[in-house]
Formats: structure tokens, sequence, C-alpha cells
RNA sequence: UCCUCAGUAGCUCAAUGGUAGAGCAUUCGGCUGUUAACCGAAGGGUUGUAGGUUCGAGUCCUACCUGAGGAGCCA
């Protein structure tokens, strides 16, 4: 294993003389007559150290092996380059190639690859400039998000992946089961397998959500997170949506629907600024590549107020526009991506937290406002990508929360433990979800959530 | 799931219904420090699959496969 000052990373930042050894894969070679020039990554940083090879210091056939994708070792003094382009170069003294990788069936070349293209290729796009500067950034991102909790002394809990709670009505499940498939037992009154011999007893599936739970910690840690993969089995091929993504969702005790707007607020330009300072060359790579001003645009949302806009003003603000909207807009019709786009991008120009919506379009649990029609939910909208944060103030009072479930059409039954919550020690508390890739394309201006994760699994595709 | 668009060399892309091409990569040769180097030459194709129209189909038609975008669902 090399150490941190192993790395080019930290050879690139260090004064010229020192001897150095760098292992990595190669990005380019550039041969002349006297010299070769080789470009090696070893994914820390954005930039590749160039090393130099006056002719003849390697033999010609490892020199030849010295290919786009081969894994070398270089050992040389660090200098300073007479070259534009970078402050210091390696003089190679030696070279060794750990590993080939034969040019004539490696995929990848050194020119331009379509994303399209390197999504076939997931064992080889994380060398290329684009996946090494997202999966950087990436882990900043992640990184970033613990550190705001923590130091706001948020309690970081794991809610569970497996969850035999089939009623948590955000979307279709992935059942999990260790069932013969092909020889299931039936139930013997009614059609149907019988599930009480599968390893719960009951159906099983995968989580799409944490909060219940979250809430279950909340009411005993006051501020807790939760940080972990997600699962959807709807059939959405769209460049917003995975089956298996990361959600982060805090639930705070003694908060209601302001303060849970504000941690909203804080948290994203934390997260915003710290990418900024720690992510500089991956993010002027984006901003080069992907999204001309990403910068300012980042900048912007962390140094500006968001708007607040009650959903009934949202409404009138829509109905005023004088566009033809593809959807109508009427009081309690649900925000479409359009509307969304308008409010964030046209109106405000700037991140809209919408809140106060209609109790018919929105989840049970959320607190029923004094006015009889609305609910404590907020949404909060971002330019160029819409929907990003939803939350709300959770139901704290027991038969509000019981007649809420019931009008829906739930049963009560399901939810006997959430209903305890309320029933002992129950308290005013509120929190949000923000799915982690969603960001990702907000502050990397990627446009397709497939090219934001390591390994996407999308309806067709878990392959690797 | 619905709608739209696309699929040509390993990669990136050309080609009025009339002989399938270029750049990169590869192989060979050249070049006094390059920056996805440059210059010269060579090899590389069942044009996604299966049918159909036509004297003739990469090009037009049908179905299917694959990918992307838009919509819905949502984070």
């Amino acid at each position: 294993m090399i150490s941190a000052d192993q790395y080019i990373r930290s050879w690139l930042a260090k004064e010229p003389g020192a001897k150095a050894t760098v292992q990595g894969w190669v990005k380019t070679r550039r041969d002349s007559k006297d010299v070769h020039f080789v470009q090696i990554n070893d994914g820390s940083c954005f930039a590749d150290m160039q090393v130099v090879f006056d002719a003849g210091v390697v033999e010609a056939d490892a020199m030849a092996q010295v290919t786009t994708g081969a894994c070398v070792r270089v050992t040389g003094t660090l200098v300073a380059s007479p070259g534009k382009g970078q402050a210091v170069e390696l003089r190679g003294e030696s070279l060794e190639v750990v590993g080939t990788a034969p040019a004539e069936t490696y995929p990848m070349q050194k020119k331009k690859v379509n994303l399209e293209t390197l999504r076939e290729f997931q064992h080889f796009r994380a060398r290329s400039n684009t996946f090494g500067a997202v999966f950087r950034v990436r882990n900043a991102l992640a990184f970033a998000i613990h550190k705001f909790f923590q130091e706001h002394g948020f309690l970081y809990v794991h809610t569970p992946i497996l969850t035999t709670s089939d009623a948590e009505g955000a979307g279709a499940m992935f059942q999990v089961t260790t069932l013969d498939m092909m020889n299931a037992p039936r139930r013997v009154e009614t059609p149907g397998i019988d599930f009480q011999s599968d390893f719960f007893g009951k159906p099983a599936f995968l989580t799409v959500s944490g909060q219940l739970e979250g809430e279950i910690f909340a009411l005993a840690f006051t501020n807790v997170y939760t940080f972990g993969p997600t699962f959807r089995a709807e059939n959405s091929n769209t460049p917003r949506h995975l089956a298996e993504f990361w959600m982060i969702e805090p639930e705070m005790a003694f908060c209601e629907l302001a303060g849970n707007m504000k941690l909203a607020e804080s948290f994203l330009k934390y997260l915003i600024r710290d990418i900024r300072a720690n992510c500089a060359a991956d993010l002027e790579f984006f901003q080069k590549l992907y999204e001309p001003g990403l910068l300012d645009k980042l900048d912007n949302v962390a140094g500006s107020e968001f708007a607040h806009v009650p959903y009934t003003e949202a409404i009138s603000i829509l109905e005023k526009s004088g566009k033809t909207w593809e959807f109508p807009v009427f009081w309690g019709c649900d925000l479409q991506s359009e509307h969304e786009r308008y409010l964030t991008e046209e109106t405000f120009k700037r991140p809209v937290i919408v809140t106060d919506y209609p109790k018919k379009i929105k989840a049970f649990y959320m607190r029923a406002n004094e006015d009889g029609r609305t609910v404590r939910a907020m949404d909060v909208l971002a330019p160029g990508i819409g929907e990003i944060i939803g939350g709300s103030q959770r139901e704290e009072r027991h038969d509000v929360l019981v007649e809420r479930i019931r009008e829906q059409g739930l049963d009560e039954k399901h939810y006997w433990w959430y209903l305890d919550l309320r029933r002992y020690g129950s308290a005013p508390h509120s929190g949000f979800g923000l799915g982690f890739e969603r960001m990702m394309m907000y502050v990397t201006g990627m446009k397709n959530i497939r090219d934001v994760i390591p390994f996407p699994r999308t309806p067709g595709h878990a392959e690797f």
C-alpha cells in the first residue's frame, strides 16, 4: 500500500529536487526522437504526473507496453517543468510495467468517448478524466454530509435495508425472498404463496425510505440523520431515476416546518461551500466540459437567500404567468416539472422552497394545518433539476394521525408502532429527504444520474 | 409504461436510392521538450437483427433488439 504522501497529488505539491516513485495508470504517451512523455494518473487528483524519459533510459520493448490504460511504476527525480501545463514533472530514471493494457483490444481511447459508451465499460470508466472527477466529488460530498450533521450534533442512525413493512407508500418495492420461486409453498384457503415459511415469516422488501425508523430515533436522540441506500422498483427510464440510490434523511424533534426549512437551506449551502473549497480542479473541469457557468451557479446558491412561497401563492403566480401549460394549473393540482421549472428558473432564479401543499396530494404523516386543507410540507426546488429535497413537519397528534391514515384508505394496524410514538412521549418533529445522486448532478453539472453513481442500477441493467 | 430520435471500423463521426470514407487507436517509418503532440504509409466493415420495396438499399417500408431524450412516478 502506498501512503498518502506518495500520491501524485502530494508529489505535484512538492518542490523540485525530491526523489519520487509514482504508481498509476497511463493516460497517454507522446514520443519524439530523443524523449518520451508519459502522463500517469492515480486517481488522487485531476492532474496527471508528466514523466519525461530520455531516449534509451527505458528499453524499447518496455516503452512499447506503455499504452493508454497500462499500469506502471516509475522512479525518478522531480524537476521544474520547462513546458507549459505543469509546474513540476518527473524525470524518469526507471520504469516497470506492472500490468499491460494491449492497445489492440483495450476499449478506451485517449480521445473523447461518449458517456453512453463509457457506461458499457464501468470497469474502466473510473480511469477517465470525467469519472475521476465525478467520484472524487462524490467522496467529498459524502464526507461533507457527515461533517455537517456531526458538527450540528446529529446522531447518525443506520435504518434497516430489509423491511417487512409493505406500507411505506413511497413507490413499488423490491421483494426479497429465500423461497424457491419455482416451487413456492401455496396457501391453503386462498390463492397465492404462503410466506409463513419464508425467511422472515412474512413478505419482505428492500427499504424505500428510512424516515419512519428515523422518527423513532428522533424521539429518543432529538436530532438524527440517515445516509444509506434506498431502492425503488418503479419502471422509471429517465436521466433522474435509479432503482438503487442513496438518500440522506435528517429528522429533528422539537422542530417545526420553519426550522426544517432553515436546516435544509444551511445544509445545501454548507455542502456547496465545502466542495467549492475542496474540489476546485474537478469543478473547473465540469464547468469547462459539462455546464458553462457552473461555478457561478453554485456560488449564487451558496450566497443567496432561498425564496419561500406557499403552494397557494405559487399557484397564483403560475396562473398569472400568461403561459400555456401542458398540464393545467388549479388549486389542488400537483406541481409538474414545467411548473417547478418556471418557479425556480424564471420567477425566482434561485432555489425556492414551496410549502403548505394541499393535504390530498401529500403523504398521510404530514402535519395538518389549521385551515383544514393544507399540510406542512416543503419541497426545495433548484434551477435546472427541479425537486431536490422533499420534507415536512410530521403529524405528532395521535387522533389526527389516525384520522389521516383512515382518510387515505390505509390500515392503521400496520402503523401500530408509528402510532405508539404519538401515544407515548410525542413531540413536534420534522425532517426531509435529499437524493444524494440528485445533489451530485446539481453540483457537477452531469446531466444523467447514471453517470454520478459508481454502478447504476436501472430497469434491465444491473451489470458489474 | 407511453411518445420521439438514433444505431456505419476498437473509439469519435461522414457518406442526393448508384464503387462505404476520415480522424484517433493499431502496425511500420520519420520528427531536437511534447501537452488528447506532429508528418508519411499500411491493415482494419455481413452499415444493430430479420424481412420487404427497387435494376440497385447505409439511405425507403415493416417488425424486433439496443441506446438516448421527453412524459408519468418520484429522490
